[in-house]
DNA sequence: TATTTCACG
DNA sequence: ACGTACGTGAAATAT
């Protein structure tokens, strides 16, 4: 016995997303209208276990009813972009299920069902309808139930003919009527005025039918008389437009409904897509090409964990060994507990193959009898599958210990599918690829003060898990990155620098303590004349560094005006002081000696406490998984944000020597990396010649934006004409400027006007960009580099705005990016080829530094340039400037 | 743990 | 009209 089921695809959708809480997915898509229906898809399924199943979508904006009325549906608040995104992937998830969906230009989803629940009815076939519109009601028949839902999609009315009697008194087919009479706002039809449900039923339990009560006004009286009298064509027109059309020209045969199950791959795939978690683990599905997750989970089961630890046998070494020749791919993790992976503890390692997992903790790597594996780890040429390896490498070096060969770092290809996820832990990359069975870190280890390693076998498993999972997450990470074109991104560019960086940290560069000292003697003093010279200016004692305090002090003791406010109270950050310096002496105090504690607790106390005893040396940790843009972070310490801009600050800078006698910090900067990014990005003929002749960029700005000759540009206007140059590369906005330049915006909309009608390239390329970031739903850098603006499509303009600045600014900053790792790339291998003693040590964004020995100066001072200058072939010429001294100061 | 402030490109 | 410049990390105080 067949039964069809029939879903109205529009209306239940629509509910889906009104009824759950919005819902994303890691590249931003909204999904909690796809996740309602799909639950309530299953729900369904399971429950009727239909023979047919048709998923019927409106088609376009206007329909035969807007012919006669085209006011039909007016009113209606537009579709929320966050919900109109759904609707192509939804219809892709019908697909993945196997289900047929109809739509018919000028018909809606009802007049579709409405034909085939008529061919049902002539058939003897039974069928149900399922929709969030109770207009479906009028289809109901002995054969015909419709399941409308009530409060959100969990529950659902089923109406048979008699609980529709029952509720109304009615017969089915008497619900246009009732909509005739009453009306419905929703859909903006008109109805009689002053009759609502109880007038309409009471009318038609006498007349049956609109045609009834129109041909029997004479026994009505009053009011109620004169609203139908005068709304008499309303009232047919409404009934009209309430009819369902039953006799839609589907041209198509009822077995293209028939459903047949779906494919486990297929959805499984799609579910992984949508990061549909919990539907996964409910279906048993897994997304890795058929495996269903009970076969990964009782894969999991016996896995076979096999612990070589200290007195351990050699056979089992011996197997892994042999194993690991014998295959092609494996999964390799090291645990290292701690952020920092220069004191990081190494626990142990793992190494999953196909039908076994070895497991050694840490006291079992330093054994004689995993040298073998020892070798194995340090031999470049034998390729490492694993989970964070520039992590690894350094905490494996510092316990002695070499990692080298690796060839594909799963965490490292999960930042660049989307560099804007933060949450890049194997459990967490392992459930957005598809991948089940890796409970968290957290789970496992507890955190905080709670930290502990559980007990042998739990922590053992744990480890293997990892190593499995990395295994298992091989081929989706290289599918992955083919399909995004990142491929030569990953394994030309990042995978290799991850090494470089590793030599770079492991290298640690020279900090001179006593310099350090000798400053923060020199600050401490200016400190304590300060804060008694503030002390006695406020009339009294209080906590300089307590925003609140201060905000207390200037605002409420001593009555300055307060300028803007924070979450908390008011501000008191140096933009509002400085607007306040006017008022009050005591206010340029307060910003020196904000000025002078930063350099005194974060760069000579927050220094002092990582340079190494032994060797005198910080090691900073470069992340190469954390910015958005690309570039690289620095941590424990930063040394991307060591002072310089103000004098007192570039002392600091004093103290980062060579670490061996006699040799120099040589360090070289590319000179307006971003802007020559975007000129050759842009194509804009002004600004590529500007650096073909290699001009004074914000100078030539000027002189364009304010016509006057180069000479006549004065300091001032020079001024304007950077922070517009700034602007452009943060994505322009007339108030970003106009708070920059403290000028008013429409002054700033001014400047920008002028500079779009000289750099008229550069004005396309902002208009495309976004344009295209809206399109694809991603912008690009250009190694293809991705990142992902979901926001773009938002209804909100903040969000809206946000996401435009980023799509103008990504490309730009990250291009940058691209370039300057492609140079310590080449670099490094330049400085392998000819066997020199110069070390790489740091990089600021637009900056290397390195130590060289007297003997590779001049050379280092050519090579330098030169290899930062033709990292990639753009357009205009990329330029560095070189220079070295005793220290990092003296490189200036 | 969150907020505020400020150092860098 | 909406209310912001892009990207980071560290320290101190507030909660």
């Amino acid at each position: 016995m067949d039964k069809w089921m029939l879903i109205d695809g529009n209306s239940v959708a629509y509910r889906a997303f009104f009824a759950l809480p919005p819902l994303t997915n890691s590249s931003g898509l909204h999904t909690n209208a796809i996740y309602g229906f799909t639950t309530m898809l299953l729900k369904l399924l399971e429950e009727h276990k239909p023979t047919h199943v048709l998923v019927a979508f409106d088609a376009g904006k206007v329909t035969f009813r807007h012919e006669g009325y085209s006011e039909y549906k007016g009113g209606r608040q537009k579709t929320p972009p966050e919900l109109s995104e759904q609707f192509p992937v939804l219809k892709e998830l019908i697909s993945s299920f196997g289900i047929a969906q109809f739509e018919l230009s000028g018909y809606e989803a009802d007049d579709i069902i409405g034909t085939l629940t008529k061919q049902a009815d002539e058939k003897g076939v039974e069928a149900v309808v399922v929709s969030g519109d109770k207009d479906m009601l009028q289809l109901t028949s002995e054969r015909v139930t419709v399941a409308v839902t009530k409060k959100g999609v969990s529950e659902l009315d089923v109406y048979t003919p008699e609980i529709f009697r029952e509720k109304y008194g009615l017969e089915p087919r008497q619900h246009i009527d009732l909509k005739g009479l009453m009306g419905d706002t929703s859909d903006n039809i008109p109805g009689v005025p002053g009759v609502g449900e109880k007038t309409a039923l009471k009318l038609l339990h006498e007349f049956s039918s609109v045609e009834n009560v129109l041909d029997n006004l004479d026994k009505l009286k009053g009011k109620l008389k004169e609203n139908i009298e005068a709304n008499r064509d309303n009232a047919l027109m409404s009934k009209k437009l309430a009819t369902i059309f039953r006799e839609v020209p589907l041209e198509r045969e009822t077995e293209e409904i028939r459903y047949n199950g779906y494919e486990a791959d297929k959805l499984g795939e799609a579910f992984r897509k949508l990061e549909f978690k919990s539907l996964m683990d409910k279906l048993e599905l897994s997304a890795d090409s058929g495996a269903s997750e009970s076969e990964a989970r009782a894969a999991a089961a016996d896995l076979k964990v096999t612990v070589l630890d200290a007195d351990g046998d050699h056979h089992g070494i011996d197997r892994l060994l042999r194993a690991l020749d014998a295959s092609d791919d494996h999964g390799l993790y090291i645990e290292a507990i701690g952020e920092n992976p220069h004191q990081a503890e190494l626990l142990g390692l793992s190494v999953a193959l196909e039908d076994e997992v070895f497991v050694l903790p840490q006291q079992a790597l330093t054994g004689d009898f995993a040298s073998g594996l020892r070798g194995w780890l340090a031999d470049e040429t034998r390729p490492k599958y694993g989970f964070d390896m520039h992590k690894s490498e350094l905490a494996l070096r510092w316990a002695g210990l070499a990692l080298g060969g690796a060839a594909l770092d799963v965490q490292l290809a999960a930042y660049l599918l989307n560099p804007t996820e933060t949450q890049l832990s194997l459990s967490a990359v392992n459930e957005r690829l598809g991948g089940t069975g890796v409970p968290s870190d957290e789970a496992v280890y507890g955190k905080g003060a709670k930290f502990k390693v559980p007990e042998k076998d739990a922590f053992y498993r744990h480890l293997a898990l990892k190593a499995d999972a990395v295994r298992r997450l091989l081929p989706a990470v290289r599918e992955e990155l083919e399909r995004t074109g990142m491929n030569k991104l990953y394994f030309d560019l990042e995978q290799p620098l991850a090494r470089v960086l590793a030599g770079m940290e492991s290298q640690g560069i020279k900090v001179e303590r006593e310099e350090l000292e000798k400053l923060g003697d020199s600050l401490q003093s200016q400190l304590t004349t300060i804060m008694a010279d503030i002390y006695a200016k406020a009339g009294t004692e209080f906590n300089i560094g307590s925003p609140k305090q201060l905000g207390e002090i200037l605002f409420e003791k001593l009555g300055l005006p307060a300028k803007k406010k924070t979450k908390t109270g008011y501000s008191t950050d140096a933009e509002v002081l400085e607007e306040l310096a006017p008022y009050h002496e005591i206010i340029p105090l307060i910003l020196h000696y904000r000025q002078l504690s930063k350099l005194q607790s974060t760069y000579v106390e927050g220094l002092l406490k990582e340079i190494r005893e032994e060797t005198g040396k910080v090691h900073t940790y470069y992340r190469q998984t954390i910015a958005a843009t690309g570039r690289l972070s620095s941590q424990f310490p930063n040394l991307q944000n060591i002072p310089i801009r103000l004098e007192e600050g570039r002392q600091i800078r004093k103290a980062f020597v060579p670490s061996e006698p006699g040799w120099s910090i040589l360090a070289a900067d590319y000179s307006q990396i971003e802007l020559r990014v975007l000129a050759h990005i842009s194509g804009d003929e002004n600004l590529k010649e500007a650096f073909i002749h290699d001009m004074d960029i914000h100078t030539k700005t000027a002189s364009d934006v304010f016509g006057v000759p180069a000479d006549q540009v004065d300091s001032n206007m020079r001024r304007s004409a950077k922070a517009v140059n700034f602007g452009i590369v943060y994505g322009i906005s007339d108030f970003g400027l106009s708070q920059n330049l403290g000028i008013t915006r429409k002054e700033a909309a001014q400047f920008i006007e002028q500079y779009f009608s000289v750099f008229k390239g550069v004005r396309k390329y902002m208009d495309d960009i976004v344009a295209q970031a809206k399109n694809d739903g991603y912008v690009t850098t250009l190694l293809d580099r991705r990142r992902y603006l979901p926001e773009i499509r938002s209804s909100n303009f903040n969000l809206r705005s946000f996401a435009e600045r980023t799509a103008m600014n990504t490309p730009i900053q990250g291009s940058a990016a691209d370039i300057i790792k492609l140079a310590m790339v080449q670099m490094d291998e330049a400085l392998r080829e000819r066997k020199l003693k110069s070390r790489m040590l740091l990089q600021v964004h637009d900056e290397l530094v390195f130590e060289v020995p007297p003997d590779e100066l001049e050379l280092m001072k050519q090579l330098l340039p030169d290899v930062m200058s033709g990292a990639l072939k753009l357009d205009v010429p990329l330029k560095a400037d070189v220079s070295f001294g005793d220290n990092w100061y003296e490189a200036k």
